[in-house]
DNA sequence: CGATATATATCACTCAACGACCTATCGGCG
DNA sequence: CGCCGATAGGTCGTTGAGTGATATATATCG
């Protein structure tokens, strides 16, 4: 039963944390976060928004009609923004980690060079 | 086709980076860097190593019988290493992004306190 | 003897992600 | 005017990664 935090659903809930947004405007806010490396298609976009609404991670925040076209707005609740800020320490945790597992082992470098470890084959 | 690169996929490669090693050892090893926050199952884990295997992301290397107990090795390989390097920069980069943002946003805060945006019912 | 840890592997199930599709409005182009 | 793309909402079927259960086997500890 427990929400997963996937990286999609986080990123919608960092969109969220900007400000409030309707759904349109968070897949933009995703495509923009992420330099347009993630591109949030409808069907991710709404299931994720009703799974963060039911899990009390975000909550509809009012429509409005623009252009003749409606609006439906979702705001991040306290709960949300607490999870946000967990899973945000947790991945600067894993990419401080990764960067120190990254910078002890160059590119090009295939072992220690000094020795192989218990060279099985 | 494409090879999906979920967290736990990177957190494989990420133990591989480390050091060759062997599945259990993979499991341990992610479960370590992610302060015990994540732990891979046996299906998940053989799945994924078969899934990097096949990417060329790493590739067995070698056999060894330690304690009666068969330890098959995977190592990194040149393109894994890539991969990895790349998605760890765009975990620093949204981890980054992650935390302006909070900081632009404190915990408690609902919505600008100056005024409401155009405050739809 | 049974439990736990090590070590590999398979299998069925679930559910998030995805792409395709649908409706509708607005603005621009020809 | 018709068509297209962007905006805005939504559904639906497929796929496949992740998960837990299960199985096999050995070593160690109590």
């Amino acid at each position: 039963m427990a929400f997963r935090m996937t990286e999609q659903s986080y990123l919608v809930l960092l969109a969220l944390a900007q400000q409030p947004r309707h759904g349109y405007g968070v897949a933009q806010a995703v495509k923009d976060l992420t330099d347009g490396a993630v591109r949030l298609g409808a069907g991710t976009l709404y299931g994720i928004l009703d799974r963060i609404v039911a899990e009390g991670y975000a909550e509809a925040s009012g429509e409005q009609v623009v252009d003749g076209r409606l609006r439906r707005y979702y705001r991040l609740t306290d709960a949300g923004g607490d999870a946000l800020a967990a899973e945000t320490t947790r991945l600067q945790a894993l990419a401080r980690r990764a960067h120190q597992v990254l910078r002890a082992r160059p590119a090009g470098q295939l072992g220690f060079t000094g020795r192989t470890v218990a060279s099985a084959v």
